[in-house]
DNA sequence: CAGTATCCACTTAGATACTG
DNA sequence: CAGTATCTAAGTGGATACTG
């Protein structure tokens, strides 16, 4: 069909920009730390269970409490694909209600280290990102 | 109104949310870097016009044509913005038809390092990730 | 307690056509 | 050449209600 070429190429680069993510790991790494709750997680992972600054398991409800304003289906929906990469690891209890608790690996544990890398970076560099912006509105016109 | 409730809990979540943007410079920063056009802007002005590898200038049409797939008004979009934060800078020349370059600002290339840092990274792990993503689809039920 | 399932609203990318 | 304007389609987060 003629008609059909513009959703084909469509398709195409599609197709084109996923073969190219597939060889590309940063991307694939952006697409994973760039998502809200996923940075979050692993910071209050990575922060302890009351902020100790020791990384420690933490419980379901107690991520649902320290990431104010996450739905069940987002909190269940990252740590599910958190676990399935390797980077946390999930425990359950048998207890009468049941118990379960979330702990970073020692991979999710390097990637923490790796965003707090990444905080000192725009902690370096973001106020003057936000000054260019500043001066920029400025000079408008 | 009563039935004003949830939108107002929903705004008040988000104003939350704002508000915690606005003291988290890394998240802020994770928004800008983890647009998908954000990274291809600056690591191909980072590698130069050919892919030299050295950093310089590019005309409009040069990016149009090395990221390949992208929209006129999502390259234009990405390159104003980059431009505004001071990540780049955008040069006219008054020829006939006229000649526009983006080139990397100090701060631009400075991100270009971050990035490229962040590749090392990900080049190191992230096949660690995949292999957890393998066998976790291995011994599912 | 720790989720699961469903629906809805909103953002946002992309196609397309036009302009200086 | 280097954009701008507009419209539409689709992915995605969030609210809500229900379950073991």
């Amino acid at each position: 069909m003629v008609t059909m070429t513009a959703a084909q190429r469509k398709a195409e680069s599609k197709a084109a920009y996923n073969a190219f993510l597939a060889v590309c790991p940063s991307q694939k790494l952006l697409g994973r730390i760039s998502d809200k709750w996923v940075t979050l997680i692993l910071t209050a992972l990575g922060s302890g269970p009351d902020c100790t600054g020791v990384p420690g398991s933490m419980r379901y409800s107690e991520l649902a409490r320290t990431l104010a304003g996450v739905s069940p289906k987002m909190l269940t929906q990252t740590l599910r694909s958190l676990e399935h990469d390797g980077l946390i690891t999930r425990s359950v209890k048998a207890t009468v209600p049941v118990t379960v608790s979330y702990e970073l690996t020692e991979l999710g544990l390097s990637l923490h280290e790796m965003i707090r890398g990444l905080k000192a970076w725009a902690e370096a560099h973001m106020d003057e990102v936000l000054a260019n912006r500043e001066s920029r509105n400025a000079d408008a016109s």
